[in-house]
DNA sequence: TGCCATAGTGAACCTTAATTCATGAACACA
DNA sequence: TGTGTTCATGAATTAAGGTTCACTATGGCA
């Protein structure tokens, strides 16, 4: 059993590393080194060995996409779940995925808006609809307590997602310039004009609360 | 010379039967069609033939996205142009956009969202921006009469671009059921919400008024 | 009618990676 | 140390379409 279990540490990190040297390659140059041979070589292992512990390349893309996107989604998550008005909340969401966006540039980019294989494209609805699922939970809450026009959710959350991933585009685009402070202002002018969108009340500005985290 | 222009208007239709061909096969069942051997044979002319009329597969859909992209962005310019408030103008625009992609919704969800090759994919971008420069030019307006918040144009026209494409994604994907009336109700709830962005003042709701032509 | 330029043909060819698999190495265990 | 099981290897295979090109058909023209 002792054995097995070291085994078994061993497959997983091996797994591992292979998913980091993917999500590495795809973070320095985007989808066009998303190829099998490549990342094994990065991971030092062989071709073959990737099929060990994934169906496919698409299997493989759609895990490294996984991994980045649930963390993504649940630092948004938590903000939504956070007290406050749900305005100041939706304010602080965007703010705080659009800064993390700026700050792993390439990888952000990829993941939103680089275009791709359909395979993985395909994988990349998920993780949209995932983060316009926690969205729409925000909207639920600023429609309960009047924050919110009525209107209906799903619908809402989509175009609030559209609208931050929509701006960032240009922004994360490769050929862009990285100004950190530049970001740190389109950050907020992004998230403070999705949010509009919402309010029933014209509403002071509010000056959106940076949760960037781990 | 009269001869000359007899062969030449046959280059030019059996040109447009391919483009015409390539396009149904996008309307009909998406990208998964996208392939030369298909086109060719629904066109009526030979597999060889196509690169007779173009460099590349690439270079087909590019130009069968300009050919169908263009008229959409000519609707959204037109009503740009047109007189009335900034206001009324990006609530229509918006809405004439969103009922006519629910039309040809197939078209339209290839065009805006279904996974495809990067290639394709690229030239998406380029219509994304077409459509987004016409915002930027009402947004600049309604700034200018003071409609609008005062904000960078075009990160503005961005966040409404991507705001109703993205809201439109769900509606217009294949699983979704085709309602014509549900359509009309979900195209002014994000032309409304997607204008309202913009809205200095609390604005009385506006009857989005649907500009559809051709 | 014979000739030439041009358009059309479609089977064969390429390219590019993903995927497989026969072979070898490592290791736990008796 | 012998043995069986699992994991690793990477060259060879496959697959799928895009692309080419040697050949044919057409139609205007003298």
């Amino acid at each position: 059993m002792a054995i097995a279990a070291v085994r078994l540490n061993q497959l997983v990190e091996t797994k591992a590393r292979i998913l980091d040297a993917a999500r590495e390659a795809v973070a320095l140059s985007g989808w066009k080194d998303a190829q099998i041979a490549l990342i094994a070589s990065r991971a030092g292992v062989a071709t073959g060995s990737v099929y060990r512990y994934f169906d496919s390349k698409a299997d493989l893309y759609a895990q490294v996409l996984a991994l980045v996107s649930e963390r993504e989604v649940a630092v948004v998550a938590a903000i939504v779940e956070a007290e406050g008005s749900a305005s100041q909340c939706l304010v602080d969401a965007i703010y705080t995925f659009a800064v993390r966006a700026m700050r792993g540039r390439r990888l952000a980019y990829a993941l939103i808006a680089e275009p791709c294989d359909p395979e993985i494209d395909a994988a990349r609805l998920k993780y949209r609809a995932a983060l316009a699922d926690q969205i729409a939970r925000l909207v639920r809450r600023g429609i309960a307590n009047g924050e919110f026009v009525e209107i209906d959710a799903n619908v809402a959350a989509s175009c609030v997602a559209g609208a931050f991933m929509e701006a960032l585009v240009g922004p994360l685009a490769p050929e862009a310039a990285p100004d950190s402070d530049a970001a740190r202002t389109i950050a907020q002018a992004i998230a403070g004009l999705s949010a509009r969108m919402l309010f029933r009340h014209a509403t002071p500005e509010l000056t959106p609360v940076s949760r960037v985290s781990a």
